[in-house]
DNA sequence: CGACGTGTTGATCTCTCTCAATTAGAGTGG
DNA sequence: CCACTCTAATTGAGAGAGATCAACACGTCG
């Protein structure tokens, strides 16, 4: 695997990402130690691991978890390219939730003080950080309203919507040809509190109304409007521009 | 209400929160603007309010909630003394989450741009910042994991397990006195995804095993260790030492 | 003293789960 | 090329945890 420079990191490219100054690129290569690639299914951070690393997902999807220890598992929320991996871990002693990878990934390994260096050393990026970690959180306050409040026709609906929404935003194409979506349905009802049957029956129906369609590892939404009706969102459309570390 | 200096905080008496030094003690003196008493039940902050101030929680309890349209209501998180509220509004134009007083609180508020001064001003106290929105975030994982994939009677031990520790923490007394528990049947339904019905049957059933008893606001554990076994709790007793801006 | 908020309990209903079985594609080995 | 295996998706049937509906008890307060 090419090493990238973080001058030339193709994630810079995309109009999402605040563009950063020459100086704060300079310092984020020095805090960087490696590249790595996990191939998907595979573990990036194993639940009640310690003293894990910090990671930039450079490629690729993954998604924070939680289980029970007889096996149920619950998912907190899916990594898209840009986002952070490890805050939360810095922050404990051990990690509370698991981070597996959901597609093939390619991830910027950070020095273990990289958090705190950006503190001391860097506070647009620092405030970056804490932006960043803030977002994350927002998107977990969107689960927990569905899995605690929405109806599985709403959560299902909500999750499209918003994994379309994130996805198109780091596409080049327009959002009419789809986006990346490699979820299976299993991931899908370990997202939504929902067994995998009835995540089934209710994306079939959805589907048989021609509200989205998944095909090849790519969602269309055929009435983006109407879903975002079912799951009762009312988005701006525009996602906050978002910057990148 | 007196005004507090924060160099006489009474809440910096508390063992559970990390001393800070006399120079950042100052500049927090220097970024409080006032101090505001909210009563019970009142808003402290809008769902969609833009532009909310700072704060942080001197004394009583809040929570974070999500609603739909039609009024089902989700709390996020349950806010105690020394939390912070409203980093996730700086962060997005429009607050994503309501906030509310549980009982009458008093605030500390600071002002508008607060957060970025701490953060080029003071690392030491921006990297709490992070710590406590990552700390917070990670109770969020702990609240979806439970309304996802845990049944009632496992939801109920969690909570009144988790928040029986923060309130602990909080106070002189030893545990074995109760700690304070201002949560109304309605909260613990809506922070759980239950209706009220249900949790009201569940938490009797939990009530006549001798696990736990509600008093004049109070809550007393019969069996901690066997609430932590119903919730599949593995928490190590002492909580962390959280920083306090 | 009536209105209201909170807690309590029984009866019924329904959304979602569990169990079971089938189909389709991708990969593997003989 | 075909049998075999594995994973993901699909569908039907029956069961159950939790929702909804309805009443009532109790304390506080204007």
């Amino acid at each position: 695997m090419k090493i990238i420079d973080c001058k030339e990191c193709p994630l810079r490219e995309i109009p999402l990402f605040l563009p950063a100054t020459a100086k704060e690129l300079d310092f984020i290569e020095t805090l960087k130690r490696r590249q790595i690639g996990v191939v998907a299914d595979d573990s990036i951070i194993h639940e009640g691991q310690e003293n894990a690393p910090l990671y930039t997902l450079l490629s690729g999807w993954a998604f924070r978890f939680k289980t029970l220890s007889d096996g149920r598992r619950q998912i907190l929320n899916f990594l898209l390219p840009g986002d952070f991996i490890g805050v939360q871990q810095k922050m404990a002693d051990a990690s509370a939730h698991g981070v597996t990878a959901l597609t093939n990934v390619t991830l910027c390994v950070f020095q273990r003080d990289a958090l705190w260096e950006l503190h001391t050393q860097a506070p647009r990026l620092s405030f970056g950080v804490t932006w960043l970690t803030a977002q994350e959180e927002s998107l977990v306050d969107d689960s927990l309203l569905s899995v605690g409040r929405r109806s599985a026709e709403e959560r299902i609906a909500s999750l499209l919507v918003i994994t379309f929404k994130r996805a198109a935003a780091l596409q080049a194409e327009g959002p009419e040809h789809g986006v990346a979506f490699p979820l299976t349905q299993q991931h899908i009802a370990d997202a939504l509190g929902l067994s995998l049957v009835h995540t089934n029956k209710t994306l079939r129906k959805l589907e048989r109304r021609g509200l989205h369609r998944i095909v090849d590892g790519r969602l269309y939404l055929g009435d983006l409007k109407a879903l975002a009706r079912i799951a009762d969102l009312y988005g701006d459309g525009k996602p906050a521009p978002r910057p990148l570390i």
